[in-house]
DNA sequence: TATGAATGAGCTTTCATTCAT
DNA sequence: AATGAATGAAAGCTCATTCAT
């Protein structure tokens, strides 16, 4: 499987991706099992035995959608710099995520999906590491506040840590299936929202 | 013809709440799709058509489990009262879900799983009130306690319960698959993290 | 099986009379295997077990229908007198059965349908007979006039009692479906098509 | 990569073709919902999920068979031409009807069964036309004979039509229980048969 | 007589996957 | 690199029938 240096993609490549984003679409809206792999296929415009070809069953395209978008965001999550008050940091992070979930809530999704969904999907051994990546560097941030006295001696790190990500989790759910699915009763401006959830966590974990 | 004091049939109800039981806990585990009425049957002790006869379809099934768990974890919500420091209120909400949670974890999960999954549960238009109901007693109690002046007046109070219980679902969730499933890096202790949920965000919102 | 004497039902039979005219309704217009015990009961306001209790099962139901429909009908022919001109005979033979079908038309469908379905029904080689009276009582009328020099000795009394009842089975059998079932391109007014057939075959038939 | 003169797929129209003439041989004879289609894949020597394959359900699969002998059959009548004596039309109509009963019974049955059971078969509006076709073509002749004045004025074509059909269709229904399914007591000889339904309805028309 | 509850067998249909080309 | 055709296994569901009362 030869390495390609450019971004273009030849026909054989076009084929791959296609199945790809499609398949990132399917299984983020529909999970694992209500997907099926012509549902994938028609959508991309190729035919089946090529999802075979290409990666080798739909589990295995599964765990490739699921690795390679932990890894994008954790990429992401990565580059907002710490050296910065936590207020800050705080609402650069937020604004990572948001800005993700707006150019392809599907994304998004399908990792929530992902952490929410014990067994529907199926979890790999491999596939941990990168699930719990995004917390942590959440949990690092606010632990390296700590030390500096910035935030409280008695926040947990990894509590706050899952307080602003099950917080932002919820919003953009309820968001998505408001806009895509069906009118719940809870209209969300995940804007709005999210400046809330950092102004909420912000006083509630600085240390004055 | 012996007569029961609880008033079910004698064998009729049993067979009945067999299912029943076992269907949140598949459904809850695996998600919709990924549960076969067969599943769902062999766990009962009971044969498939039981569930024809008693729920008429997979379909109405699930509909069942979902909203009379909705509806029985709202009114163990509602019973919470008011009229006290929203400090004690939030406290004593984040108790009843865990020891809901403690007794049948499955009853939240899938719960938590209904709504955070978009498509791939069938969506009905008659459970959207349902869904909705448990955030909306935690958003009366936190308008009440703005009202008061207790809650500074920037917060708004669909957003801070949706901090609250964002927060406190992704705890669950990691929790229960920690324990249940695969041994990820975050080992949960939901108590713990409840109280520290409720420190942050009840500092977050109070008004001095 | 007590033998009762008088026309009335007590309870019991009712329920047994429900089940068959239920039964006859259905089988007619549905076939046996498009007819289930559900849509029996259902339509007879009685329980499941019933059917097993009075008739055994759903085959030996649909004989007893079958038998005594034919029966029935061929008791009718029968009281058709044979000493008149043929022509006056066709047209009372005719009648008979025009008659009958005004009445209850799924009488006669179940009848036609058993013939015109050659392994759709059970077959059972009790019914045979039962089958080929009617056309035997019309042959055996026809045969009488060729004898007595009324028909023409080249006419084959069985084809022309077939050619007969054909012919008025399928008028029948397209009235009752463009006036039951579906707007089918073919009006047809069964009166005037049985005095058209009668006169035909008459014509076709006699001597000078 | 064999190349064939006939125009079909090599394998693939072969199975399409087998699982054809399996299912109008069944539904003839067994009618729609007493035949499956294990029955059919059976008889036809392929496997189940190639009939949703070339013809997306049972449903579609009869539609498809009912169409197409409705259609091959009328087109075989339409060739009859009606310039000549009715007479000699009636007795190649006839003809027709009976050659290619010879040559596949269950063609002429499935037609037959689905015209005499209103209800046993799915019903669809766009078979309707299809269905009155050949009744149509036989109309059509004798209207234009009885124009002619060869016809006597009195007879109504419709119904004219109707008599040779009828007795068409019961004559070789007949025949068919007698010869494949049991031995009913009236044994026919279509031939014969066919010759005289032939001279009674000429003579039963006829001006002079 | 009558019933609510229960069942084994079998139905149509779909799915992930593979084969021959 | 790509495809049309094919398949074994299993899904949701229904049916005629029977059991316990």
């Amino acid at each position: 499987m030869e390495v390609r240096m450019d971004g273009l993609n030849p026909s054989g490549e076009d084929v791959r991706e296609a199945i790809f984003k499609s398949a990132v679409e399917l299984f983020a809206r529909r999970g694992y099992y209500a997907t099926t792999i012509r549902d994938i296929v028609d959508r991309a415009g190729v035919t089946q035995p090529m999802v075979y070809y290409y990666f080798g069953s739909k589990e295995e395209l599964f765990v490739s959608c699921v690795k390679e978008l932990f890894y994008r965001i954790s990429c992401e999550y990565k580059k907002v710099p710490m050296e910065q008050p936590i207020e800050k940091y705080l609402w650069e992070f937020i604004t990572v995520g948001n800005d993700i979930y707006a150019k392809s809530p599907e994304s998004i999704l399908l990792m929530i999906n992902y952490i929410h969904y014990p067994e529907e999907y199926p979890r790999f051994s491999d596939i941990k590491e990168l699930v719990a990546k995004p917390m942590e560097v959440l949990k690092n941030a606010i632990e390296y506040a700590r030390q500096n006295g910035e935030v409280r001696q008695e926040i947990n790190p990894i509590s706050a840590s899952m307080t602003v990500l099950g917080a932002l989790t919820l919003a953009r759910t309820l968001h998505y299936i408001h806009n895509f699915i069906m009118d719940i009763d809870l209209d969300v401006d995940t804007e709005f929202v999210s400046n809330q959830i950092q102004k909420i966590v912000t006083r509630g974990i600085l240390s004055n």
